[in-house]
DNA sequence: AATGAATGAGGGTTCATTCAT
DNA sequence: TATGAATGAACCCTCATTCAT
C-alpha cells in the first residue's frame, strides 16, 4: 500500500505498472488482484488513504481561536508543511485530475471528507473580525484556496520551475523565504485596516 | 502538432499512445517517428511550442509602467486567464514535473525563456515603489509566483476541488469571486502602508 | 455437482472456470479440490453422473412389447423428448467429443453404461418382425441412432439454424412439428411393405 | 486462416489460444491483431470462412431434377460427404453454438447464406411428386434437416459413440453401412405409396 | 470441513519502434 | 512522403492449483 501510493506517486496512474508497484512492495502481481481486484481499485484505495490522511492531519489541529491571527499563521505553516512533506499528494492529485477525477468519483469514502480546514479557517476569520483584527466580509474558502495554491504550487512544479528561474528552489533559504512571504502576503490581505 | 498537445495533456505522457496522437491529427503513427523521430522527442517539441507560447504571450503584454497598480492588476488577469484558457498547459507542465523536469533538460532551446513575466512584475514593482504605491522590499518572483499559484491551482484541481467543495468551480461567477479575490489580495500585499 | 454441469454446458471444459463453478454452487474454488482433486476429475465426475441418469432413464422406459410400432413411438417421443428436456447433456457430449473422449476413457464406470435403448429397440423391431409390422434385416444400432441423430442435432444447433433459417426453432410448434415429422418417417422406413 | 480453423476446431473457441494458432501459422501472435484485430473477429472470420466454403459447395452441386430419386441419393451423399470431410464444420458449428450463435449474430455476410441445399431438396422433391415418385405434403426442411442430423451426428460424437456401442464406428464397413441405411430410411420416408 | 494466502504459467492485448518498399 | 508488415517487451489480468492452518 505505501509502496502503491509510492510508485502511482512516482510514475502517474498510466505509468505506474502492477509489477512495479508488486515488487516495490516486494510482492508479486497477483496478489494485487487477489487483495484489491484491479489496478483501478488499488488506485482509488491509494487516493482514500492519501485523503484520509490529510483529514486525520488537519482534524489532529488544534488552534486557539482566541489568537486568530498567530493561529492563522500555524495553519498557514502546516498546509505548506503538509504539501512540502506530502509530495506524493501533490503528484497523486495531479493524476485524478488527469483522469477527471473518475475515481473520486467512484469512492464513497471520499465523499465523508471535506475540507476541514476550510471551517477552522472560516472560525478563525470570525473569531479575528470579533477582535477586530481581520476585516469583514472575507470568504474562508478563498483565504484557504490561495494558501492552499501556495503550498501546492511550489512543489508541483519544483523541477520546472527551478530549470526556469535559474537556480534551485528547494534550498532550506529558499523555502523559508517563501513560507515568510506567503504569511505575510496572507495576513496583509486579511488584516483589517 | 496540436493534437499531439492535446493528447499528450489529456492521458499524460505514459497514457498517450503514439497511435492516439497519429489518429488525432488524421495521420498514422509512422509519420511520428519520420518527423520527430521518437515519442520522447514529440514530447519535448510538444514542450517547447508551449513554452514558446507564453513566451510571446507575455512578450505581447504592453503594460503601462506609469500606471503600476493598473498595470498590476492587468498582468493579474493576464496570468490567470491564461492557465485558465490553457488548460494543457497546466496538464503539461504536471506530466513534465512529474519526469522530475528530464524533459526541460533536454532542451536547448527551452532554457532561453525564461519567466519574463517576473521582468515585468519586478519593473511595475520598482515602478509602484516610486511612485510610493507599494510598499519597498518585495520580491518579485514571491509577488509573480504568488499570482501564478492562484491560476495554476485553481485549473490543476478542478475536479477533485469540485468533490472535495460539493460545487461546481468552474461557473464564471465562481471563477469571478476567484479572480477578483486574487487581485485584491495581491493588491493589498503589495500596497504601501 | 449440479453447478458443475451448468456451468460445464454453458461454457465448455475450458471456458468453465474452477471459480465459475464453486460460486455457481455457492462454495469456494478449493472446496472443489477437496472433494474432486481436480477440474478434470471433477468434469469426469459430472459426465459419469450425466451417463448414470440417461441410464437410469432408459432403464425406466416400460414398453409393451406386444405393441412393437406404438411403443416405438413412445421410444421417439422419449429420445427426443430427453435431448430437448436436457440440453446440458447435448453441450456436454459435444465437449467430451471434443476432447475426444479422453475421459470417458478415463472413466471406469462408463463403460457399464451401454445404451439400453438400442437393447430396447432391437427387441421392438423383434416384436415387429414377429407380427409382420416391421420389414426384416434391420439393424437396432442404425435405426436407434437415426432417432438419437434426429433429437441431438435440432438441440446442438438451434442457435446456429434459427439464424440460417430464418427463424426460430424452438417454438412449441416448429417443435411439433419436427417430432412428427421424425416419428413419421421413422415408421415408414421400419414398416414392412 | 487455415491455421486457425484447425486450432480452433480443435481447442474449442475458449481452448484455442491465440498463441496455438499463430505459432501453427508460422507466424507469432501480434500479427493476429495486425490482421484480424482480436482473437474474436479471428473467429468471426473463421466461421464466415466456414459458411462461404459450404455454400460454394452447395451451390457447386449440379443435380439432374428429371431424375428426383437419384438425384435425392446424389445430395445425401454429398450432405453425409461433407460432414465427413470437414470434421472441423462440425466442431466450429458446436463452438458456435456453446457461445448461443453470438458471432454469427455479429456478422453481415452469414446472413447472406441460407442453406441452399433446402431449395435444392425442395425443388428434387417436387420435382418427385410431379413423377409420382414422391408422396406430397412434404417439407423440403425437415427432410433436409433429418439428413443433416444423420450426417452430423455421426462425426460429432464419433468419440462418445464408439466408447459406448464398444466398437469402432469410423470404419469404411461401418460408414458405408450407416450411409447406406440413412439413403435407405429417407427414400422410404419419402416414396409414395 | 473450511479459509486466507500464495504461486507458476499463461492469455489476450497494447505499445513503441523498425524495416523494406 | 507514405504504407504494409513485423517485432521485442510489457501490461493487466486470470486460472488451476497448493499449502498452512
Amino acid at each position: 500500500m505505501r509502496a502503491a501510493t509510492k510508485v502511482f506517486a512516482r510514475y502517474g496512474y498510466a505509468g505506474a505498472t502492477v509489477d512495479k508497484i508488486s515488487s516495490a512492495a516486494k510482492s508479486v502481481d497477483r496478489m494485487i488482484y487477489y487483495y484489491f481486484g484491479s489496478k483501478e481499485a488499488l488506485f482509488v484505495a491509494v487516493l482514500e488513504r492519501l485523503y484520509a490522511r490529510m483529514d486525520e492531519a488537519e482534524a489532529a489541529l488544534d488552534l486557539d481561536e482566541s489568537q486568530p491571527i498567530e493561529s492563522l499563521v500555524e495553519l498557514i505553516r502546516f498546509v505548506l508543511g503538509y504539501y512540502r512533506a506530502h509530495p506524493e499528494f501533490v503528484t497523486l492529485l495531479n493524476s485524478e485530475n488527469l483522469h477527471r477525477g473518475q475515481h473520486i468519483a467512484k469512492s464513497r469514502k471520499a465523499r465523508d471528507y471535506s475540507l476541514r480546514a476550510i471551517g477552522i479557517t472560516d472560525r478563525l476569520l470570525t473569531a479575528g473580525v470579533a477582535q477586530k483584527l481581520v476585516r469583514p466580509g472575507l470568504n474562508a474558502r478563498h483565504v484557504y484556496l490561495l494558501i492552499a495554491a501556495a503550498g501546492y504550487f511550489y512543489m508541483a512544479n519544483r523541477y520546472t520551475l527551478s530549470a526556469f528561474l535559474g537556480e534551485r528552489i528547494d534550498t532550506p533559504e529558499a523555502i523559508a523565504a517563501w513560507d515568510d512571504y506567503v504569511i505575510d502576503s496572507v495576513l496583509r490581505s486579511v488584516r483589517s485596516a
